[in-house]
DNA sequence: TCATAATATTCCTTGACACGTATATACGTC
DNA sequence: GACGTATATACGTGTCAAGGAATATTATGA
């Protein structure tokens, strides 16, 4: 289980990924927020964390999980490889409208994706 | 195993998906770039062609498999929402970088990445 | 020091899946 | 129609990781 794509095929894990990314959490509100065991998620916090992709401070008895975002752009990077399938004929258009966009944020076009 | 993530985590299936990214491929070829056995080889694509990630096309006795994106184009989205991490400070930078790098490409300028 | 809260760890069981070997199916050629 | 090539499938096996229940650890406060 070496691999980051291992570790991000655990859909728990995945979960508590997302969670993070808005904000760091404790451990029981990982808990309590995504209806796992308790530990259930200090099992997968523990993968996570020695796989590098989160980190945690004591907070007196609490532990706060922050995510680490190193290993995910691994994700990414290989993702790279195939993003010209998807966004070949896109791409041009939509750094046009992303564009267009900063420039009109005031007057809300209303372009909404997807 | 149905999460396009499960899929991609066995390295033998990204190093499939990334041999067809060049160009699609018979088993046999695949088999031989990737030296491995040739049931493997048709597992392994049996799996990727069940969960869409690619389609084949008969070809005589061959069978040639090409890539389909659309699930890998799942895993991007679901990247997406760390990319902010990563691309923040960069972001504006790496396209004004981008830009330049087009506009100056016959200067070989030397600007590498990392 | 005792009680309680928060988190980590251990043990056990179970299921999934990747592999190898062997065999089956399909096609093309003589 | 027999043979060779290309690919698919079946079967048996070993490994490994996820989950549950119980317990251990660490910190806090009285």
């Amino acid at each position: 289980m070496e691999s980051a794509f291992e570790i991000v095929a655990e859909p728990n894990r995945r979960a508590i990924l997302s969670l993070l990314a808005s904000s760091e959490r404790s451990v029981g509100e990982i808990e309590r927020r995504l209806r796992m065991t308790q530990p259930s998620v200090s099992k997968h916090l523990r993968v996570l964390r020695e796989a590098g992709f989160v980190e945690s401070a004591v907070d007196a008895q609490r532990r706060l999980y922050r995510l680490k975002p190193e290993r995910l752009e691994e994700l990414d990077a290989w993702l790279s490889q195939f993003r010209r399938f998807w966004s070949e004929q896109v791409d041009a258009l939509e750094r046009h409208l992303d564009r267009m966009d900063r420039r009109t944020q005031s007057k809300e076009k209303t372009r909404r994706k997807k």
